[in-house]
RNA sequence: GGGCCAGUAGCUCAGCUGGAUAGAGCACCUCCCUUCUAAGGAGGCGGUCCUAGGUUCGAAUCCUAGCUGGCUCACCA
């Protein structure tokens, strides 16, 4: 039982007796004591006020009195204002220190949890991973970790984006003006030669669309007939604006109507509706570049570190979708338009129509999703849930996704979760704050970053001179042990849910709160118990003396446990990130200020060693949740 | 326009199930390596917690209204 629980009780039935009416737990609130007063937790006496009938302070001294007469664990106390700081006697402490040292998995909860999936990367096939994908990785691998750590299965996954418009631009792209060429007669990366033609793709598109609005403007509508009334509203509608925001939204909506009309992308269309009837040319062409962009991707994520248990293809899940529709569509969950296309409609939950399936019998985006759940709760039957790692941007889609599984019957529906994340600004050199943007060429590339992050950790690494003695492969891979766990800790450590910004300076920085400073104090406590050679397991007597700092330390030891099974519940590395750093932090403070070889009491000195070790252990374990690893020398 | 999210130090972020004088890191300024790794430590400077009301013994935290920024409401994914 932990320390708040178990005085909660204490001061329940010693006030309920004392005060000759029963007390309310919620009467009775503890806190953690501000560093600035003595004391391990603080009882806030405000609630208790109006049943004593006395000042805050009076209730306070009283209180602490009894207790500091019959609790044995309560060595002292003291009031400010209204609260009651009390002192834990320092076996409690030494004791809790025992017990941490000789559990296996401390941190770990032991409950039995449930089988979870976690999904996250989930890539297009048409584009190399980006600065986005780093931060949706790392926190899908991580919150893998921290689930597993609080007694669930997790199998991890992810749902490969292999099929739709998009894939079909960059293969008609290459057919059309790639003269042959491969990544290996480019000597480019798969996933990066084929996102060069998904680019092309979009430069002549845009031409042809710019050729297309020209011709409309002078009232040629030959090939475009059927664009001719649609356009005219909005060319008419927007004559009539005089506001540059109505005129842009309209000259937007001519635009995507004339991407409509063009030839390219009535090709592009034309080849997707033959890939969906597995025409033998454009499956192989599909197959082929599938598989440049796949070996490029398994580069990347060896690099990053991240790994899947299994795999998901959309090009075989909309299938599954598209059958679910269908039964659905007979069930009356949906309905058909007059053009064939089939909706869900959800006004009653507060949303919208929702389209399911295009007029053409195509599947769109949430078709597939609907198959893929599926698929997955048929291939593990005792799965409990899904947890989805997607942007935020995509808050509206899993609303509708769950709410349409819901209508179908799932039960598991209400157990998957939207792990829902911001996206990454950029900062460029004016300081100015904005999207990625590809067109700009400001999308900072996955591959790039990590090798950065290497080539930094390196040269500071070389600089400090701590690691003479490593053969050229260790240092190698501690240069991207740190350089790796610096990006990883950066992206991880705000918050999930909130956009954050991304500053290149700050992301391979070594100081502060950084994944180095973290490996850092592992790798200096690593030195201190080489140096003591085989510790001593007996338990560390209850009565050694204990400076300040340690019992800092303790507190923190022991709240782990408490910090890991919140991330857990709220999907938050970030939490187990902030109490790591924390960790280290308090630390070092000791570090500095605490010497155990000069000091002469061998049990103190033998304190302080287990209690070093048991941080080293903690920041180990720490670390590896948010998928980081920890050097033994840097 | 409807819905969702955010606004805390010069910058990046904690804190948000209401509690003490609102905390870290970076940047800037002082000190500390004959001592277990200075990728460190000790201290200083720095705040209308977006604004205005309200609830409360007590509000950065809860409620209401507004302002600012973002996302979304596609036969895109």
């Amino acid at each position: 039982m932990n320390l708040e629980n178990h005085l909660t009780s204490i001061v329940k039935e010693i006030l309920t007796k004392h005060y000759a009416t029963e007390i309310g737990e919620k009467m009775i609130q503890f806190e953690k004591t501000s560093k600035d007063f003595a004391g391990d937790i603080t009882l806030v006496v405000f609630p208790l006020v109006k049943i004593a009938k006395k000042s805050p302070v009076q209730v306070g001294e009283e209180i602490g009195a009894i207790l500091k007469n019959e609790v044995d664990l309560i060595a002292d106390f003291n009031i400010v204002h209204g609260f009651l700081n009390l002192v834990i006697a320092n076996s409690y402490w030494v004791n809790k220190l025992n017990e941490i040292a000789i559990q296996a998995d401390y941190g770990s909860s032991l409950d039995k949890g449930s089988r979870l999936m976690v999904e996250y990367s989930s890539p297009n096939t048409n584009k190399p991973l980006h600065l986005g994908h780093l931060r949706n990785n790392f926190l899908g691998h991580s919150v893998s970790r921290i689930l597993e750590a609080n007694g669930h299965t997790v199998v991890k996954t992810q749902i490969v984006n292999d099929r739709g418009i998009h894939i079909c631009k960059s293969m008609l792209a290459w057919e059309r003006f790639g003269e042959g060429e491969t990544p290996e007669s480019t000597k480019l990366k798969g996933d990066k030669f084929v996102g060069k033609y998904y680019v092309k793709f979009d430069k002549v598109l845009k031409l042809e669309t710019a050729s297309v609005i020209a011709n409309w403007e002078k009232g040629n509508f030959d090939e475009s007939s059927a664009f001719e009334a649609e356009y005219t509203k909005f060319a008419e509608a927007m004559a009539a604006k005089e506001d540059e925001k109505s005129k842009k939204g309209l000259a937007d909506k001519i635009k995507k109507l004339a991407n409509n009309a063009t030839p390219i992308m009535r090709d592009v269309k034309e080849m997707l509706l033959k890939w969906e009837n597995k025409d033998p040319q454009v499956y192989a062409l599909w197959e082929k570049m599938n598989a440049w962009v796949y070996a490029g991707f398994a580069d990347t994520y060896k690099a990053m570190q991240v790994s899947f248990d299994k795999l998901y293809y959309e090009s075989n899940t909309y299938i599954t979708g598209k059958q679910m529709v269908e039964d659905g569509l007979k069930k009356g969950i949906f309905f058909q338009k007059e053009d064939g296309s089939v909706w869900i409609d959800l006004t009653a939950d507060g949303l919208d129509e929702k389209l399911v399936l295009r007029g053409d019998g195509t599947a769109v985006y949430v078709t597939q999703d609907i198959g893929t759940a599926q698929q997955r709760m048929q291939d593990y039957p005792d799965l409990n849930g899904i947890v989805y790692t997607v942007g935020n941007e995509q808050d509206y889609h899993f609303k509708v996704l769950f709410l349409i599984l819901e209508k179908l019957g799932y039960e598991w529906a209400k157990n998957c979760h939207h792990l829902s994340y911001g996206m990454v600004d950029l900062r460029n050199d004016k300081g100015e704050v904005g999207k990625m943007k590809s067109r700009e060429g400001t999308v900072v590339d996955a591959d790039d970053l990590v090798n950065e992050v290497v080539l930094t950790a390196k040269e500071m690494t070389e600089e400090r001179g701590h690691i003479e003695g490593l053969s050229a492969n260790e240092k190698e891979k501690l240069y991207h042990l740190i350089g790796l766990g610096g990006l990883k800790y950066y992206l991880l450590k705000v918050d999930p849910a909130k956009r954050m910004t991304f500053n290149p300076e700050e992301s391979v920085e070594l100081n502060g709160n950084t994944g180095p400073f973290i490996q850092y104090v592992h790798a200096r406590i690593c030195s201190l118990l080489r140096k003591a050679g085989e510790l001593d397991k007996a338990p560390i007597q209850e009565n050694v003396f204990l400076h300040d700092v340690e019992r800092e330390i303790l507190k923190k030891l022991v709240e782990y446990p408490v910090i890991v099974e919140s991330a857990g519940k709220e999907y938050s590395p970030a939490l187990i990130a902030n109490y790591v750093f924390d960790l280290g932090k308090t630390f070092n403070s000791f570090w500095q200020s605490v010497s155990v070889f000069k000091e002469e009491d061998l049990e103190l000195q033998r304190m302080r060693l287990e209690l070093s070790r048991n941080v080293a252990r903690v920041i180990k374990s720490a670390m590896y949740l948010l998928g980081i690893d920890v050097p033994e020398r840097m």
